[in-house]
RNA sequence: GCGGACGUGGCGGAAUUGGCAGACGCGCCGGACUUAGGAUCCGUUGCCUUCGGGCGUGAGGGUUCGACCCCCUCCGUCCGCACCA
């Protein structure tokens, strides 16, 4: 047999599977389906380590359960819309469509080289008119159903990358894309009302047992609900009620000043009446030029100024300072907070600061709270209501109810639930995205572009100048048309779509990627839906997983599908590092997969990226982890190159009870393999494990190497052991495969293993005293408690354990151990 | 500040239900083969040791016959959220 030459054989192999049939999908009902999916990457140009991570693991999954027996869906596609396409335009000249198809192409390639088991027939790239002509019809679905509306709000305003962004993809007041400081800016845009499925994307989360916590938790902190009571307080000077949202509404007797926000309408109101309108105005000026970071970090500055202006706190008739302030976020409850400086520590500071009155409304019951010892809030949520009128003497979870209660009677207040989450920003100052298929009409204003007119396509005469709003713009052909309505003069809609709106439905196109009638057929994305296992990076845990889920949501009251969740389960994989750092061109510490592959071949790269860490946590890249992974394929070339003729010679069917000792317990090394292979990876995705126990496996074999093997186990340990590497490493699996079988080793099934074989009659027990290892025994497997009790007693070793010490008690566990415990 | 994860040999990691800590791999050391070895094969490898054993899973305490695993306190690293009223 010749030596392993992984780019010979890889190669050869590659072009087997890419024939245009070999992984071709279509629905089955007489097997259980399975969808495996990895996140579609950005055509970046390159696969990263951590595609490849990503890709391996995926592979794993879909193969095994391929061979496992099941109907697999196993797509790929691209994300193909984004900013990197129009920066190459701006900087070098090509056209966006261009630079993405040239990278799709080289991904795709490389991809290929990978020796992944997509049904590429399926691919889905979502820069493509087949593709965003169903983005667009969807953007229409939201319109419609009033999920997608205009309004003019301060927005997230990125310099560098010209546009505005979500509050998701803001990253500690920064840009997720290019980092770079973010700003806000007042300007017309398009939403999408995901706060009206709030409260349904929180409670799913609980249905979502297949997904790691940490996921879970951060999507509820994102969500960020809350339960209080609304209040309102009149204003007798503007002749308003101003409204303010409070989770303690126990401490409502204790407001001493209310503050809003400087966005907050009725600053402009006051400044009409106030004469310190004009120190109002620039304190708002102030305000506003900060930005959400210096606003709103607890670490910065509470600033205010008081207005002049007074409310009456409806509990207790108190007249109350009305003031604005920085750190009152417009946006979130109502704008408006009452500030109770005894309750509340960001109040207490700001109270400190200008000399405002603080009232105690809450005293411990372990010790007596005095104003003048106080150095900080009391936020605790018990204790005894105080100089609160009737509720006084109440404790906080009576007096928190019964305060409600009161408010709602007497109608100056409302139980209100309040959610941190706010509208997806979705409309973009880009070109690379889908146009917003909206038509602005002289006469008839808003009209959606017709469903029959769709796509709305993308221009070619534009001009890339980046910081300009909108490319689209400085189209000719693309800004001036007809309104659909009245025929009359229009003009469209020159923003695109978030990318992650492409992305938050290309699992649902894959179920049914060529349809031309409808963005697919819902007894298709039915049938294979939801996905049974999602695999990609910790980065979307609130982004496009968040975005997928308030889809799906929609799609289903659109009656376009039937199920509540996209994702059954998911795997959030580590990232790849080297030298304690993420791979980075700044930091030169990348690893190349090309060159990897090139070197040593796909099945080494994936086995290495595989075995080194466990999926979930970080991956430290090692050169010489690789080698061993090399060593280890060469290993199970070289142990069935000696087999060869054995396993030649061999029969598939034998009877084991002709085999020596040692074949036996090879057989049963064997069998034992294959169910700690299957259990891990099925249930586990731990596959670091997996391959260790085959490397046990080869190990074992080796010990025959020169030996005679009875060439019918020879012949058994090839097969199970190419069929346990086919989902792992496939091309040298196919290949040692069809040198000795028939078929083709991933269309057979997965091996199961011989119970028979794996029984073991006797066993190696620990003997312990006071539970320290002191000898070890051979005892018959299956003993039971009591005989193994009885069994210690004749130890040869028992008297010498036990000399000069009382014996206090003899524990056993069957196949496990005897402690003897002594005094 | 709040929430979460993690902490095991020289390194990556294993120990799935409270039952032999360190599987497997890397590295190191030794041996075989060899003109040669950076190929391959075999073996050793937690620390200490008077060779009986002692110590050992971030630190300290607890529960238990028995703890990497459960409980308490603390330290460290990483991640998420962070004036959301």
């Amino acid at each position: 047999m010749e030596k392993y030459n992984p780019q010979e054989i890889e190669k050869k192999w590659q072009e087997v599977w890419n024939a245009p049939d070999y992984y071709k999908t279509t629905e089955d009902s007489t097997r259980p389906k399975y969808y495996a999916l990895e996140m579609f990457p950005y055509p970046s140009g390159n696969l990263h380590m951590g595609h490849v991570r990503n890709y391996s693991i995926g592979d794993v999954v879909a193969r095994y359960r391929m061979m496992a027996g099941y109907n697999v869906l196993h797509p790929m596609g691209f994300d193909a819309f984004g900013m990197p396409a129009e920066n190459a335009a701006i900087a070098h000249g090509v056209k966006p469509g261009d630079w993405t198809f040239a990278n799709i192409k080289n991904m795709t390639a490389q991809q290929k080289a990978m020796g992944l088991a997509y049904d590429w027939d399926r691919e889905v790239e979502t820069c493509r008119e087949d593709y965003y002509r169903w983005t667009q019809w969807l953007f229409e679905l939201f319109y419609k159903r009033g999920l997608a509306y205009k309004k003019e709000a301060s927005v997230n305003w990125c310099d560098t990358c010209g546009t505005v962004l979500a509050n998701e993809q803001v990253i500690d007041g920064k840009c997720w894309r290019c980092d770079s400081e973010v700003h806000k800016k007042n300007l017309a845009q398009w939403f999408f009302k995901i706060t009206d499925y709030a409260d349904e994307l929180l409670a799913d989360l609980d249905k979502l047992t297949g997904w790691p916590s940490r996921v879970k938790i951060m999507q509820e902190n994102w969500i960020g609900r809350s339960e209080g009571l609304e209040i309102y307080l009149d204003a007798p000077e503007l002749g308003e009620k101003i409204s303010v949202y409070t989770t303690r509404p126990d401490t409502a007797f204790g407001i001493t000043f209310l503050a809003l926000a400087p966005e907050h309408p009725l600053v402009e109101k006051i400044c009409a009446i106030s004469d310190k309108a004009d120190e109002i105005k620039k304190f708002c000026e102030h305000a506003r030029s900060q930005s959400d970071i210096e606003r709103t970090s607890s670490e910065s500055e509470k600033e205010g100024i008081f207005t002049g202006v007074y409310c009456i706190n409806p509990f207790n008739g108190n007249k109350v300072q009305i003031w604005v302030t920085n750190y009152v976020v417009f946006e979130y409850g109502t704008g408006a907070v009452m500030g109770v400086p005894s309750g509340d520590q960001r109040d207490w500071m700001f109270a400190k600061k200008y000399g405002l009155d603080i009232i105690l409304t809450l005293q411990p019951k372990d010790k007596e709270l005095k104003l003048e010892e106080m150095d900080a809030a009391y936020v605790e949520h018990e204790g005894v209501m105080v100089n609160s009128g009737k509720f006084t003497g109440m404790d906080f979870n009576t007096g928190f109810q019964a305060i409600m209660d009161y408010a709602e009677q007497q109608g100056f207040g409302k139980r209100k639930v309040n959610y941190r989450l706010r509208d997806w920003l979705i409309s973009r100052q880009r070109y690379w995205g889908a146009p917003i298929p909206v038509i602005y009409c002289d006469k008839c204003g808003e009209v959606l572009v017709p469903e029959k007119d769709l796509p709305v396509l993308l221009p070619d005469d534009v001009e890339f100048k980046q910081g300009a709003l909108s490319p689209l713009s400085t189209s000719k052909k693309f800004n001036e048309c007809t309104c659909p309505k009245c025929g009359g003069h229009a003009h469209r809609e020159t923003d695109t779509m978030d990318t992650f709106i492409c992305s938050s439905w290309y699992y649902m196109r894959y179920t049914d990627p060529h349809n031309e009638a409808k963005p697919f057929d819902r007894d298709k994305v039915n049938y294979w839906s939801p996905v049974d296992q999602y695999i990609g990076g910790i980065e979307h845990a609130i982004l496009h997983l968040l975005y997928s889920r308030f889809f799906t949501k929609v799609l289903r009251d659109a009656g376009l599908l039937d199920y509540d969740e996209p994702f059954a389960n998911l795997l959030t994989q580590g990232m790849v590092i080297k030298d304690g750092a993420k791979m980075s061109k700044s930091l030169g510490n990348v690893v190349s997969p090309e060159e990897i592959i090139n070197k040593y071949g796909a099945d080494t790269a994936r086995l290495f990226i595989l075995f080194a860490a466990p999926v979930e946590r970080d991956l430290d890249w090692s050169d010489k982890g690789v080698q061993g992974s090399y060593r280890f394929l060469n290993r199970v070339w070289r142990i069935l190159e000696i087999f060869d003729d054995a396993i030649k010679a061999g029969n598939d069917t034998y009877d084991a009870q002709i085999l020596t000792a040692e074949e036996i317990s090879l057989r049963r090394t064997l069998h034992k393999t294959i169910k700690k292979v299957t259990e891990d990876v099925r249930d586990r995705f731990a596959f670091n494990t997996a391959i260790s126990s085959l490397m046990e496996l080869v190990n074992a074999m080796h010990t025959f190497q020169d030996k005679k093997i009875n060439p019918n186990l020879a012949r058994e340990l090839a097969k199970n052991l190419l069929l346990m590497l086919a989902p792992f490493v496939p091309h040298i699996s196919a290949e040692l495969w069809s040198k000795f079988f028939m078929g083709d080793v991933h269309k057979q099934n997965f091996p199961t293993f011989d119970a028979a074989a794996i029984v073991e009659e006797e066993i190696e027990i620990v003997i312990q005293i006071n539970g320290k290892v002191r000898d070890h025994v051979k005892v018959p497997v299956g003993l039971s408690k009591a005989d193994l009790e009885k069994f210690a007693l004749t130890l040869p070793r028992f008297d010498e354990f036990t000399s000069g010490k009382k014996v206090i008690k003899i524990i056993a566990v069957p196949n496990k151990l005897i402690n003897i415990v002594v005094k």
